[in-house]
DNA sequence: TTGAAAGCGTTACCAA
DNA sequence: TTGGTAACGCTTTCAA
């Protein structure tokens, strides 16, 4: 069978347990001792068995990074941002090199615990959840009773754009602030019809995006119907469908706010199907402002995370190379980006007079 | 600590033995002791230890996908392919499910050997390992001898979108062949001066298509400069800066060839910020065919892989659910995506000509 | 600084 | 159909 310490020991004319120190190296071991190990190490190209060590040490060098969907670029650049950020530590194929896996669950819940599970079989020694959870309740629990276990178990659990529950470290995402920000620049541009192609239901990225919307109309004042909010995936399907949709219910809308930007490219792509001039007769805004966003639609106003830059913070505290923000949360603001400020084509009369009275913002 | 096989078998009074039977679900055990075993996993919660189970079966549960960059849409759609598919086998979270965890290398053959070595320590049941290789004879045997040793050490290995290599079960794309097409295409509406913007030096990848590309050219009579020929990563920013460079070399390029859809963004947004109609002026080709680039580039004429069904049959291979094909090789070919058959603005005498000669391919 | 040996939690073989 | 019990390969005291 394979080569195993043993045999590196008897080469190196060492104990099994020397061999192991070299390896780990965090235990004194005499230089020429230790040339004589990697050496024999080498010669017989030994690849420690990690479930051995796993076992005995009752810790793997596992990183699960849990995501939706790693299809989607949103999380991928995100999970890219984690790896690069676990694999830049410790010297390449190194003992002690952390493996980071990515495991996606498709937004569904229950698949996110089966995640969970199989992280916790493997006794990772952290685990990454990325992108929000769900709202139900009951769902919310057995996810943070999972994520409970999974530290408990030594396990240590960094959330990445969702709520915090209960002493997990948090890098929680605005979303609420980022929406709000969106559509009070679309309601200082004056529009004042808006459609919301909002993303899967149940989901806290979901909702609180949709709330950051409505905070923003509440508070301007204007009045907005549950018949223009449509739910769907992240997918440019659903902004297409949706818009289609959203257009039969409000001809007169000037302003379509999706998801993100892969919804709003199918938006965009909805509208002009349908005639209207985009930007123009309708301002699509969208979020997260991915690489393709801006040459597949130059003039959608997005809100930009700092993706990068989050992932590799959560793979520093996944790691714990980087401190537990005060009261184990910290949250991540996106930027506003605002291609092209495109007025509503014709303001109505109420509606301007009402536009007079805000403060424009941003 | 953590609840172990023995708390299971104390509480539903069997043996340790018969809980794993009970658990692995592949050993006849007595119904009644069956449910009562079960029941006691339940009320205890029990995780079973995959670092355990792994060192004493001899294998873990992990499958690993090896892929350049997450990030990258392209590899992100595959990896997502084959994740699905392995996880579709098997009930969820229990006993034997399956683990895949996706591993990006950037495209570095270091990287890649670290990845593979990380794999072999966790003892993964199978690899897949997706994407161009390395051409340098050097960097592809070292990477050859590690997937053998790999192989020899029970893990199955799948390679997919790279050169066969060895006994290793491949999933081979035909980049040449896809190549050929898009430039034949190219050719038969007249083009002959073309510019190409290859991916990083070094990789099949890059290399089977530049060589598809010149051999379309070479059947055809056109002659080809090196000097039109510009690597870079796949990225935006690397078509964007290659096509202002070609464009400098030669101001009269009617067409442009890009590593990939992405690339191809760049080459678009270049070419009209030098003042050049895309299409009209110039056209565009990409690979790869993503669901942003309809928006991104309506015009692009690509080669589409069926980056999904692909994934999918790698997954099945890895998991040996789908038999060897003949001689472990399979070629996927893609589908060549012409949406706008534009024409070079102002054919040359001689050119058209050569052109008349021509059959039209496709 | 090094060695000996006792686990770590499963699996799988051999009996019963 | 079930139980007993060696492995599996490594880490980590405890001694020397």
């Amino acid at each position: 069978m394979a080569v195993t310490l043993a045999d590196v020991a008897a080469r190196a004319r060492v104990s099994p347990a020397t061999v192991s120190r070299v390896l780990s190296g965090k235990y004194p071991v005499a230089e020429p001792t230790r040339a004589r190990v990697l050496r024999a190490v080498d010669e017989l190209e030994y690849v420690a068995n990690g479930p051995a060590s796993a076992l005995a040490a009752a810790t793997s060098d596992l990183v699960g990074i849990v995501v939706a969907d790693i299809a989607d670029p949103f999380f991928g650049i995100l999970a890219g941002a984690v790896q690069s950020e676990i694999s830049a530590a410790g010297r390449a194929g190194g003992a002690g090199e952390k493996l980071p896996v990515v495991c996606s669950t498709g937004g569904r819940t229950e698949r996110e615990l089966t995640c969970l599970t199989l992280l916790q079989r493997q006794r990772a020694a952290a685990v990454v959840v990325a992108g929000g959870g769900a709202e139900r309740p009951e769902d919310a629990a057995a996810v943070a009773a999972k994520l409970a276990r999974l530290a408990a178990s030594g396990t240590r659990v960094v959330l990445c754009g969702r709520p915090p529950v209960a002493d997990a470290v948090t890098l929680a995402f605005d979303h609420r602030g980022g929406a709000r920000r969106l559509t009070e620049h679309l309601l200082s541009l004056g529009h004042r019809r808006f459609g919301y192609v909002a993303g899967p239901p149940g989901r806290t990225t979901t909702g609180d995006r949709l709330a950051g919307h409505r905070a923003a109309l509440a508070a301007a004042g204007v009045g907005h119907s549950a018949r223009l909010v449509l739910h769907g995936p992240y997918d440019r399907a659903s902004g297409y469908a949706a818009t289609v949709e959203l257009l039969r219910r409000d001809p007169g809308l000037t302003a379509v706010v999706a998801a993100n930007d892969t919804v709003a490219l199918g938006v965009c792509a909805a509208l002009r199907d349908q005639g209207r001039r985009v930007p123009g007769d309708v301002s699509v805004a969208g979020f997260d402002d991915l690489p393709f966003s801006r040459d597949a639609a130059p003039a959608l106003t997005t809100v930009r995370l700092p993706l990068r830059e989050a992932g590799a913070r959560a793979g520093r505290l996944a790691l714990g190379r980087e401190e537990r923000p005060p009261g184990g949360v910290a949250t991540v603001r996106g930027e506003l980006v605002a291609r092209a400020s495109t007025a509503p084509p014709r303001p109505q009369g109420g509606d301007a007079d009402r536009a007079n009275r805000l403060t424009p913002i941003t």
